[in-house]
DNA sequence: TATGAATGAGCCTTCATTCAT
DNA sequence: CATGAATGAAGGCTCATTCAT
């Protein structure tokens, strides 16, 4: 990063533009590096392919998402059994800004891994992040009695939850929008997921008697 | 339809198998033909290019779910102002077999529009159907009382729903199965949002105060 | 073979000439194709590599070639224990005419073969010919009272001992004149590793002594 | 040799390493060059072209392999007429160590010359060392009864004797080996040598009765 | 109707070499 | 002495499309 040169900076922002309005693979490496100025050979010269180059642009905002995400999960994971579901303010709420934060000091690098990524190794990292965080935090679940929700519908929300928080992270928001609007899709999950589950066993509870 | 030769529905078929595998932009014309036991001299006798021949494939399906979609949300904007949301069960709720019936009947065709249409004019028909659908639904919100929510909130929303609802239809559930989650989803979606609009309108209550 | 189209006779022929030239490798396949005329989309269309090429142009001679020398090998090989040397004239000599044929009938394919196939999968393939039917013939040999001979110096004698076989395949000799050259240096050969092995039992005899 | 800088030195033995596994064309001087630690900026202060890098490497080998054979052709061409047969001992088998020392001291460059030089002007040397040396021997073995011999097939002895002489020079024999199998070798051609002269004169004789 | 021959632009990548500093 | 930026030609290969037959 400290140390790139002109040429680089020029091919990088040149490579932004064209991942972005193309996506990774129908991008032309050819078109990329003949609109900063400069000639295949030189490319090479910096960068061994384009994943590389893809790579260089996208990576440590890469690493940074998931060790936020991470952290947080975490975070909340880290309370004794039973006492999580009132913590959520600290472990959920309290963290967004710091999230937001993330997102909006990141914003291009997160559209190209959430939305441009395909043919990369970054393809499928939300999918993936989702996966990640659903199984750990499924255990939870259990103790907070929304046991009787079926976990692929559980797994179908989860989608749609951390997709709504993609689509907000790669939005035009600022970032005081970015915790509002985070915040407040938390609550129509929350509350969502909440009325789902005590519908089931209010209907539990009619089928047996 | 009715006058497709057998050349054709080969092609078509293979093609829909293609384009499955590797998405519309990926798949080769050259292997969809060849698969298919023609020549692309062949091809180019019936379709005049691959994004035609695509369109061959979804037309119909994507037109019928538009038709579908559209039909729901009038059914339901059709009722007199302010009795809209006691209806919500015959507007919504009833008419989920009737969409069931028609995943079930095209999903394959649906997965294709849905989710390999990289590179045709159905790229974003997914987010074209949310827009339409919100903007006809928008005005009932306000009598509803959830004037209080952002539009762009909303429409962030109907975003998750509409694409929950479409993970479902491409899936691989059952008919009656596609009811039940579709059901599950308008639960949380509608339990959510209305706890965010009382939550909205309970801090302003409290702002005044 | 039957049926090559006029173009893929120019390509083959062009294919043949620039391999003879500059062997596999440093061919250039644009130039072989603009050498017959054509462009690289058309050649495609005939063959899928470059080394697929090559192939179809040495595939049933060296099929051929590898069946020429097995038969001649297993001829010898057939004779009973003990009786092989005096058989020599009938399973070798007697069959040196067959073989010429051969190659004068496919001389060019053999230079192809034998010299300009690096990169390919017939790289090597005198080396595995050589070692193959020297591993036939290992047992015979010890029969025949060479049982003194250092087996690596033995392998080292086939391999000049075919080596010379494949000069004269390649070169620009008649068909008699082939026959008469490998006599002869299957004179040379039999009689030198006799001498050696002779010598060798001599000086085990005097260090007995 | 003597005025070669440290960079030379890393630069070459680079060099070594990949001519050796890949031989002159396919190693790539960037590689090489970088895996010396250098860039190719410096490599084109010390060298003009990869070419000039491989003669560096090989130059003074090659001229000292050229010097010993050919100290030793002449050395047997130097007897008087008709005394050579008698000579051979001291002309050539007393050599061999002398040859074998030659060829373990400089092994590596050997095979650089010997098996690794397409594309360079080495390509193709051991089959001028033939030439050479088999004319100057020519003119001897009309004296020495050999004239029957057509002087192609003479050569194409020779080129598989001194290719048998490649082979052991640059296999990974001790000195002694070297100097074993090479006097194997020399028996074996010697005397088949003889051998088919003999059979040559004996068939014209019976052709004149 | 269908073939199949052919195009030509494009793909990503590698290379030996030059040259200002 | 050595760097490192840059070139430009070439490499093998894929693609959607055209068109005479």
């Amino acid at each position: 990063m400290a140390d790139t040169t002109a040429t680089q900076q020029a091919i990088l922002a040149s490579a932004r533009r064209h991942f972005m309005e193309h996506g990774f693979k129908s991008a032309s490496l050819n078109r990329i590096v003949a609109d900063a100025g400069f000639t295949k050979g030189a490319f090479y010269g910096y960068y061994a392919s384009k994943e590389e180059l893809f790579d260089a642009l996208v990576a440590q905002t890469s690493q940074g998402l998931a060790q936020v995400m991470g952290s947080i999960t975490a975070g909340w994971a880290g309370y004794p059994e039973g006492e999580q579901p009132e913590h959520l303010d600290e472990a959920f709420f309290a963290r967004l800004p710091e999230l937001a934060d993330f997102i909006v000091g990141h914003r291009d690098d997160l559209r190209l891994i959430l939305s441009r990524s395909e043919g990369t190794r970054y393809e499928g990292l939300l999918e993936s992040l989702v996966e990640n965080n659903t199984q750990r935090i499924e255990p939870m679940l259990a103790r907070m009695g929304l046991s009787g929700m079926d976990p692929d519908t559980y797994r179908l929300l989860m989608n749609a939850y951390y997709g709504t928080l993609a689509r907000i992270a790669t939005g035009d928001y600022a970032r005081d929008q970015v915790v509002a609007k985070m915040r407040d899709v938390q609550v129509v999950f929350q509350a969502g997921i909440l009325a789902l589950a005590q519908r089931r066993q209010g209907a539990q509870g009619q089928e047996r008697s």
